[in-house]
DNA sequence: CATGAATGAGTATTCATTCAT
DNA sequence: AATGAATGAATACTCATTCAT
C-alpha cells in the first residue's frame, strides 16, 4: 500500500514535471519546433516515460493547454459585488489582464491558434474555456448590477462582448503579434474609458 | 527582345502560379506542416525553380502574405462620405468584414501569429498592414464625421479601436479559433448596436 | 547494470561499424561524394541511428580519420636498437611503407588533401599525425644512432626529413595520384640506395 | 571571313574567361564544391554557352587543369648549362619551387589528387606533366653535368628522384596540407644542404 | 516500471545539365 | 550562336514514436 502511493506520487511528480517542461518548450518554440526529446530531457525523464504518461504530442500539447487553462475563469470569482458599477467592471477588468498577462496566456493562445489547421478541436476547446468560460462569469456578473439598478436591463452577453472587444483591441490584439509587447501605462485610463462608453448605453 | 518578354512572362506566370499554391497550401496546413514540395508540384513546377524565384521557404511565406495583404486598407476608399455617420460608420465596417473573410485574411493571421516566436518580423509587418494601416484609414473617415459635426470631437484613433474591438470580438475573434466560422446572418444587428453604443457616447 | 552494459555493447559496435562502412565509402568515393545515408546502410543501421553517434558527416569523417591514424607513430616502437644502423634505418623504411599502403593511409590523405580548402583544421591535424607525430619517433631513433656513433653528430630532424622525402618521393608521391599502385619489387634497392646517401654524408 | 574570324576570336576570348574563372572557383572551392553556375557567372556567360565549349564540368576541370601546367616542365629551360654543378643545380631547384608556389600549382594538385577515386585519368595525366615532364628536363640537365665530369656517373633519374624527393618534403608536403603554407625564410639553406648530400654520393 | 537506443518517413535546399526561344 | 529559365535527382539532417532489456 505505502509502496502503492509511493510509486504513484513519483508517477504523478514526473508528470507534473514533463508538463511543466512541455509549457515551457512548447511556449518558447511553438508546437512543430518543440522536440518530444528535448521536453523530455527538461523534465528528467526518458522520452519513453513520457509516451507512458501522454500517448502523443498533441495529447501533451492539449494536456498542457487544459492545465495552463485551468484557472482561467475564477479570476472574477471574489471580486466584492457590493461595489459600485464601475468599480466591479474595472475589477474585473484588471483581473482579466492580469491573468492573460501574467500566466503568459498570450503564448498559448499562438500556438493553439496555429495549430487549427492540424487540430482544430484544440482550439475550439480553447476558445471555449478562454473566452465562453469567462464570458460566462461575467455575464452574470453585469446580470448581478442590473438586479441592483445599476445598470439597465439589456442584452448583458453581448455587452460583454462588447466592453470584452473593446479591452482586447488595446491589449491583447498587439501582445498576439508581439510577444515583447507588456500592459501599457496607461491601462486604466483606457479601461476607464471603455467602462465609459458601456455606461453611456447602458447606465441607468 | 520578343525573347525576352516571353520569358519575363512565363516567369511572372509561374512565379503567380507559385504564389497561388504556396497560398493555398500554407492556409491548409500553416508554415510549418507545409511542405515545399507540395507547393512547386501544385504550382507545376519542380522544386529547382521554386527556390529561383524564392531563395527560402520563409521569403515565399512573406511574400504570401505581403501579396494577401496587399488590398488591405484600400477597401475604405470611395466610401460616400456624404453620407449620414451612421451610413458611412456601417459601410465601414461591412467591407472591413468582407476583406477579412473573403480573402481569408483570418487563415494567413492563423499562421503569422504562430510563427511569432520564430519569425517575430513577419508578425510585426503583418499587425501593421493588417491593423495599423487600416487604422489609419479609418481613423481619418472618422475625423471627417467629426468636420462635418456629425460627432462630437473626440479621440478618434482611441475611438477606432474601440469600435473595431467591438467589431472583431463578435466575428474575427471567434473564426480565428474556427477555421469553420463565417460571418453570422446577424452581422448587421451587431454591428448597427455597436455604431449605437458608439454615437452614445461620440454622437452630436 | 547489465542493462547498461548490454547497451553499450550493441552501441559500441554499432559505432565501430559506421565508423568501418565510413571508411570504405570515404575511400571509395572521396568526401563530397559519399552519401551518409549509404554509409549508414552499409553499416546496417538508420542514418538517424549514425547522427546520434556522429553529429554531422564532417565529425565522423574526422573520426574515421583519426581511427585510421591510431596506430600511425608506433609502428617503430619495438625496432631493435642494437642493429647496425642501416639495418635499424632500413627496417624503419620497411615498416613506414608498410603502415602507409597495408591501412590504405594513402587514400585517407587524398581526401584529407582534398578538404583543405573547406576544413582545413582537418588536414593540419592529419598532417602532425601521419608527418609530425612519426617524425618525433624517427629522430629519436636517429639521436640513438648518434649517441652509438654510428652515425656523426648532424641535425637529425633535418635528417629525417631528407631520407623520408627520398622514401616518400619513390612511393607514396606515385600512389598518391595513382590509386592502383603497390610498393615496387625493388623498393628495397631504393631504400637502400637512400640510406647510402644518408650514410655518405652523416655516416662515420 | 572577317564575320567568321571575329566570331571565332569572341568565342575564343569567351572560352578563355571560362577557364581563368573556372581555375579560380576550383581552386578556391574544390572540384565538388566548385558550382557551374558560379563559374558561367564569373566568366559573363551563360551556362549554356559553356557547355557549348566543354561538355561537363570534368571536362571543363581537365582542361583547367591542362591549361594551368602547360608551363611545367619549361621553367628549366634556359639555365646557364656552363655554370658550376652546385650554381646549376641550385638553380633548377629555386625555379621548380618559384612556378609551384608562384602559380599555386599546390591548389591545383589538391584537386586533382582529390579526384583520384572519381577521375583516376585526370591525377595520372597530370603526375605525367607535374612530375615525369619535369623529372625529364632535370635528368638531361643532371646528365649534362655528368658529360662535363662534374659528377660521378649515376643513374641520374634515381638521382633526381632522391634530389626532389627531399625538397618536395621540406616545402612541397607542408604546402600540400595547409593552405597558408609559403616558402620558408631558410629555402636556401635547406636547398643547399641537400644538394651538398647530393654531392656526397655522386660529386666527382 | 523505466530506459535510451533505434528507426522510417520526412524536409529544405542544391546543382549539373538541357531546351525552347 | 547565345541565352537563362527549368528541372530531376540527390543529400544532409530531424523527429515523433517504438521496443528490447
Amino acid at each position: 500500500m505505502g509502496l502503492e502511493s509511493y510509486r504513484r506520487s513519483v508517477s504523478e511528480s514526473k508528470r507534473a514535471s514533463i508538463l511543466s517542461a512541455g509549457r515551457e518548450i512548447f511556449m518558447k518554440h511553438g508546437y512543430s519546433r518543440a522536440a518530444v526529446s528535448d521536453i523530455a530531457r527538461d523534465a528528467d525523464v526518458s522520452t519513453a516515460t513520457l509516451y507512458k504518461h501522454f500517448t502523443s504530442k498533441e495529447e501533451l500539447f492539449i494536456t498542457v493547454v487544459r492545465e495552463a487553462c485551468s484557472d482561467i475563469g475564477n479570476e472574477f470569482a471574489d471580486i466584492d459585488d457590493g461595489a459600485s458599477a464601475r468599480a466591479v467592471m474595472r475589477e474585473a477588468a484588471r483581473r482579466y489582464l492580469t491573468v492573460q498577462f501574467g500566466n503568459n496566456v498570450n503564448a498559448l493562445l499562438r500556438i493553439v491558434i496555429a495549430e487549427v489547421p492540424t487540430t482544430p478541436q484544440v482550439a475550439i476547446d480553447t476558445y471555449e474555456i478562454i473566452v465562453m468560460r469567462r464570458r460566462k462569469q461575467l455575464v452574470s456578473m453585469i446580470d448581478r448590477l442590473v438586479e441592483r439598478n445599476l445598470l439597465k436591463p439589456h442584452d448583458t452577453g453581448r455587452g460583454v462582448d462588447f466592453i470584452g472587444g473593446m479591452i482586447k483591441e488595446a491589449f491583447i490584439w498587439p501582445a498576439l503579434f508581439d510577444a515583447s509587447v507588456t500592459l501599457p501605462d496607461n491601462a486604466d485610463e483606457i479601461i476607464n474609458e471603455a467602462i465609459e462608453i458601456y455606461f453611456c448605453r447602458y447606465g441607468v
